[in-house]
DNA sequence: ATGCTCATTTAGCGCTTGATCATATAGCCT
DNA sequence: AGGCTATATGATCAAGCGCTAAATGAGCAT
C-alpha cells in the first residue's frame, strides 16, 4: 500500500497548453457526437481525465467550445482533389464514382462526423446549409456533366437543371442514409457500393 | 378595465383526463420536435398554457412522457395498404413508385415525424433499429421483386439478395434524404420526384 | 537544492431542472 | 343554491447545471 492508496492518487499532470487544448477539442469531439451538445460539461472533463474547471482556461464558454467542434469536424475534411478526380475522363465513369465515394465515406461518414452533423443540424440548421450548399456548389454540377458526357447527351450551356441536381442528390442522399444506417442506427450494412 | 386585469387573468380550465391528456401529448410531439428531447418541462407547460406540476398529474415522469411520443409518432402512421398498391401490376411500376411516394412522404416525412426520428435515433437507436428493420422486412423485398417483374428477371426463389436490397435502399435513403433537407436543414427542395 | 511561474485543483455561487405536496377552485349532481 | 370531487395551481425541494475565484503544486530555470 503506497501513502496515497486511499484516495486514488490524484496524478496531476502539467501539459503543455496547445497540447492540452488539443486533447479537450479532441474530447470535446468524441463526447458531444455520443451525447448531443446538451452533453455535460463535467462529464467531459471527467471522461478526459481532468477536473471541470480546467476547460474553461482554455474555452471561454460551453458554447465557444461547442463551435470549435463544430468547425473543426466540418473543415479539413472536404478535399477540392476530389473534383479533379470525377472528371478524368481517362477512368470510366463508374470507376470514378465509387472511387470518390469510397474517398467521400472515408472522410466524412464517419461516426463522429455523421453524429455531430445530425446534432448540429436539429439544433442549428445553418452550419448544416452551408455545408449542403458547398456539396450543391461544388460537387453535384460536376456529377451532372459527367453523367451528361456518358450518356452522350450535350454540355448543358446554363448548367444543370433541378431535375439533373435533385438526380444526383438522391444518389448523394442515398449513400448518406446508407452511413446513417451503418454508424447511428447501428444497423448492418452489407454491400459497399 | 376588469377586475383581474392586473395578473393576466389566469383562467383555470377543468377539462377532462383524456381530453388533457391528449392536449399534452400532442404539444409534447411539437415541442419535443423542436427542441429535442433535453427541452424543458416547463417550456412545454407555458406553451400549453399549463402549468408544469399538471404534466405530473398525467405522466409519472418525463421519461414517460417521451417514450408515449415516440410510440405515438412511429405508430399508426405506417399503412399496410401501401404494399398491394406497389404490386398491382395492372398501374405501370414508375407510376405505382411515384404514387407510393406521395403517400409515404406525406405520412412520415413530415417536420415532426423526420425530427423525432433523427432525435430519437442519436440517443437511443432501438426504436430506429426496429423501424428500419419494418422497412426492410415489409417494404424492401416488394419493390424488389417488382423491379425484377418490370426488367423481365426471373422471379428469386430465395428472395432479393443483398445487392438488390441495397438498390432499393438507395433509393428509399435518397428520398429521405430528401426530406431530412427539407424539414431540417430547411433547404429549399425543387422537384418532386 | 531552491524559487518562480502558471497549469491544475478545490470549493462554491447562482440558476435551472425534474419532481412533490398541500391548497384552491371549476364544474357536475342533487 | 349548495356541496362534493378531483382537476389545476402555488410553493418549494434536491440535484445538477455552467461558470468563477482562490489555493495548490508540477516542472522548469537558475
Amino acid at each position: 500500500m503506497t501513502k496515497d492508496s486511499k484516495a486514488d492518487a490524484p496524478v496531476r499532470r502539467r501539459l503543455a497548453p496547445a497540447e492540452r487544448e488539443r486533447q479537450i477539442l479532441e474530447g470535446a469531439i468524441a463526447y458531444f457526437s455520443e451525447a448531443g451538445f446538451s452533453g455535460q460539461t463535467r462529464e467531459l472533463s471527467r471522461r478526459l481525465g481532468i477536473t471541470q474547471p480546467l476547460l474553461y482556461r482554455y474555452f471561454p464558454s460551453k458554447q465557444a467550445l461547442v463551435e470549435k467542434v463544430y468547425q473543426t469536424v466540418f473543415q479539413g475534411r472536404w478535399n477540392p482533389a476530389w473534383i479533379p478526380l470525377l472528371q478524368d475522363r481517362s477512368v470510366p465513369l463508374h470507376e470514378r464514382l465509387v472511387e470518390f465515394y469510397r474517398q467521400y465515406a472515408q472522410a466524412t461518414y464517419r461516426p463522429e462526423w455523421i453524429r455531430i452533423y445530425m446534432h448540429a443540424g436539429l439544433s442549428d440548421p445553418t452550419l448544416n446549409q452551408r455545408y449542403i450548399r458547398l456539396v450543391r456548389r461544388e460537387l453535384l454540377p460536376v456529377m451532372c456533366a459527367e453523367v451528361r458526357h456518358h450518356c452522350g447527351l450535350p454540355v448543358a450551356t446554363e448548367g444543370p437543371d433541378e431535375q439533373e441536381i435533385e438526380f444526383v442528390w438522391n444518389l448523394h442522399g442515398g449513400i448518406f442514409y446508407q452511413a446513417v444506417r451503418r454508424h447511428v442506427y447501428r444497423t448492418r450494412v452489407s454491400v459497399d457500393f
